[in-house]
Parts: structure tokens; sequence; C-alpha cells
DNA sequence: AACTATTTATAAGA
DNA sequence: TTCTTATAAATAGTT
């Protein structure tokens, strides 16, 4: 698109195209959180690599988007005809916490790396601003937890794994940007 | 960044809002388009406008793409500790089935409508191509669920639901292309 | 939905 | 990888 106009259809030169790669993930990954800002828009975006490496983007949680495009699509055929198998499954929220824990340190690491070089002031800020939010949910994650914990007390049937919780990870110092400092060291044991 | 430069904030005007969406949602998803043919790179992309309705674009299908996500934070806290429960659940098949069709269904919507407008020839192309692909798995699915039926009948304690398929729809034109016919009339009774 | 004056993105090359 | 730069593309404001 400058130099030359080129035709869009794969890249043969593997070097040329890793190169490419990088600049177009850079640019997509600006202009998908313009859209977000400027439009109020949630957005999520996933790019594997041709080498297999997963880099994402989101405006909010990759998870929650997810999410939330899963309940716009499974409204239909969810919902009515749940089992009580699944509903077990589905309330043994703890699994998911692993998970969330491991997304969100993945999340952290990018923002704080890669994906923090071409970010200008405004989207630091925003960046900021999704760290707080990510910290509130930590909390709430904990309440939810404990209420869990008490429910699954009362019913001996229900699965009961056991989850331990890492910190957050060493305050860190980004760009000159100060993050706010946190530590946790919560464990979780359930049943 | 034309007539006056922008700043990347929320544009506070709802129907300069609206435009801007469209204008720059169009944009994002071509750029997507493009790093995926250019880069072999696989890639979903879900944007939920200010008003909660849904666009999502995907080099392959949205749902093999998230997939592939889960598998690479899911495989340490999963994979080891699969409950015989989780095993059951996971294998009712049949309920994806249901689920796999409607999000089908609303991806062939937005690739035949509104997503087809700005696209180029390169684009039908690809299109026409995930097209296929789709109805390759949709024979996948079939046989698998053959398969899944001979396997259910020699184990009752499993999860058998019953799950009707409809059909894909009735085989269209679009933009004077012609895309290949294909009617499915299966109905499965599981147990 | 179209038009353009500008700003951005980026292909090549260094 | 990072920078430079000529050019292609995207798009903000206007009609």
């Amino acid at each position: 698109m400058t130099r030359q106009k080129i035709q869009i259809k794969k890249i043969d030169n593997t070097a040329a195209r890793q190169v490419t790669f990088s600049k177009r993930r850079r640019g997509l990954f600006k202009k998908a959180h313009e859209l977000s800002t400027l439009c109020d828009a949630e957005i999520a975006l996933l790019v594997f690599s041709n080498a297999g490496k997963l880099f994402e983007y989101s405006s909010t949680s990759t998870r929650q988007v997810i999410e939330r495009r899963n309940l716009q699509s499974e409204r239909i055929d969810r919902l009515d005809p749940i089992s009580t198998l699944e509903l077990q499954l589905q309330s043994s929220t703890c699994a998911m916490l692993g998970k969330e824990i491991a997304e969100k340190t993945k999340e952290l690491r990018q923002l704080r790396g890669e994906e923090l070089q071409g970010l200008d002031l405004e989207e630091l800020k925003h960046l900021e601003k999704l760290l707080e939010g990510g910290l509130n949910r930590e909390v709430e994650l904990m309440e939810e937890n404990q209420q869990l914990k008490e429910k699954m007390g009362n019913s001996p049937h229900v699965v009961q794994p056991t989850v331990a919780q890492q910190g957050l990870g060493q305050p860190s110092e980004c760009n000159g940007h100060a993050w706010r400092s946190y530590s946790s060291d919560i464990s979780l044991r359930l049943g």
C-alpha cells in the first residue's frame, strides 16, 4: 500500500511475511482500540500467527466478550433444558477461576510487554483503567468464591476441585508509568 | 484523520458515533481479512456495538478460533483432572450441534448480507472457500454423530438428549455467485 | 450515500 | 529489528 500497491494474497517469502505480520498486527490492534474508544464498542480480537503464536486484544477482557457472544447464540438452545448434571458443573465456578487467572496473567504480560510499545498516552491511560478494573474483578471473584464455598458445604454431591490462586505478580513500572501496586496471597480450598 | 485530526475518545453525538462505527468497523474487518490472507494468520474479531449488536469476522470460524485459544490457556488446568461427570457432558456433542448450526446460520447471514457489501473479489473468493469448508465440516459432524450414536448405545448411563437438526436452508445465489447447493434432512435421536 | 482534504498506514529500502 | 519515505488507504467533516 505504499512504495507499491500489493495484491492481497499470501506472502511467499517467510521473512517478508513476518515483517508484514508485525506491522499490520500492530496497526490492526490500534484500529480496534480506536473503534472501541470512539464508539464505546466492546471488542475482542484473536490473532494466531502462521507459527501458531497467539496475540489478543480486548477492550475489556477476552473471556468476557466471548461469554457475551455465547449468550447471544446459546440463549435459544440453552437455559430451558439444563440438566441437573449440567447445573452442577456450570456452578462449579471453581474450575473457571483457574482459567480466569491464567488468562489475566497472560493479558497482563501482553499489556506490559509487546502491546505496550506502539501505544500512545491515551492508550496507556486506558490500559491503566483496564488493570484497575481487573483488580476490582479479582476482589469480586474472591467474594463470589467465599459464597460458593458456603453453598457447597450444603450440597455434598457437587464437584469440589482444589484451586490454588497465584498472586498477580510483582508490582512493576513500565514506560515511566507506575502501575498500581498489588499483591494477593489467596489460597482457595473447597470441600 | 482527515478534514481534521480527532482525539481518540468517546464520540458524544449519537448519530456521529454510529456513522463512525459503521465506517471504522468496515475498515477494521477489511484490515483483519488482509492480515489473515497476507500472513496466513487465523483471526477472530468480535465487535459489540454500543447498542449491543454483535458483528463478527473470522478467517475460518469464530468457534474454531476460540477453541484454539482455549486449548492454549486450558491445557494446564484441564486435561489431567477430568471428572467422569465432565467426560459425560463433554462427550454429549449432541448439545453442541444445535449451537454450531445456530452459529453457522448467523455467520452465513452476516457473510451474505452486511459484510458482503464492502468486500472485493478477493474476499468473495475467500468466503466461497469458507462456505465450502463449512459444508465439509457439516458432513464430518454427521459422521461423528453416527459414531456417537453407536457408542451411546453401549453406555446407558450417559446423558441422552434429543436433537433435531434443521437443514442449512435453501440453496441460494448471491451477488451472481452460485453457492454449492446442499440440503440436509437429518434427525438424530439418541438412546 | 458521496465527496475530498487530510491524516494514517505501510511496502520497500536502508 | 528499527527508521525513513514515497505512496496507497482510511476516514472526518461536509454535502
